[in-house]
DNA sequence: ACAATAGTTTCGAATATTCGCAATAATTTA
DNA sequence: TAAATTATTGCGAATATTCGAAACTATTGT
């Protein structure tokens, strides 16, 4: 059994891109099918279907084939809620930026 | 100005290695210096050196010197936060694996 | 069976990360 | 100022990630 910590520093590295970051973010409210994805994203299918499938495997969505359609959903609802928090910490980041050069400003 | 969701995978990024993860977690009950991580982690002391400064610089991590010794912080408590939901997500899923091959057992 | 639609997989090249080792910097004490 | 202690930095090799292009698979409708 591998150690605890490159267990968790692999849920992380799932989440560490941009492109799947966008993704969870589009399925936060919902489950959506790669189509639909695709057309939100902008970006070849090819390349959302990579993306879903690294979440895939490493449990961070959910698929569910429907005919010929394929949703997917996320998985569980605490990996919104710390992408979340990262992205909390990143705008408090800005914000600080944004004081630190108002104060050399003045 | 990047994207946002390039700047929250850089945030996740910073986490998304288990060393850092540990460092973290290390961290999370206040302040050490580099030495005394060092001792704890077993690791050598560049390369904790060179986790650090990866964290400082995307403001994962505060400094502060005392006069030989460089003592570190968690900048953001919402860091830890999002660590531990993680954790969970992943401790979740061993269960979920767990109960599945039992079921399998019967 | 064939074509159309929706999605996945494989491969390879470009890029990024990790880490050991050696050299370097900053502070304190003798 | 020299030595000791604490920590950082630069470099290079090994490894991992990302993504486009092309080929492939599964399902539905004709």
């Amino acid at each position: 059994m591998k150690d605890v910590f490159e267990l968790q520093a692999e849920i992380c590295k799932t989440l560490a891109n941009p492109k799947r970051l966008e993704i969870i973010y589009l399925l936060k409210d919902g489950e959506l099918s790669v189509g639909e994805m695709v057309e939100r994203l902008k970006l070849p299918k090819a390349n959302v279907s990579q993306h879903l499938a690294v979440m895939r495997q490493r449990g961070i969505v959910a698929a569910r084939r429907e005919g010929v359609n394929i949703y997917y959903s996320i998985a569980n609802p605490k990996i919104v809620e710390a992408c979340r928090l990262m992205r909390e910490v990143m705008l408090e980041q800005i914000e600080e930026k944004r004081r630190v050069l108002e104060g050399i400003g003045k």
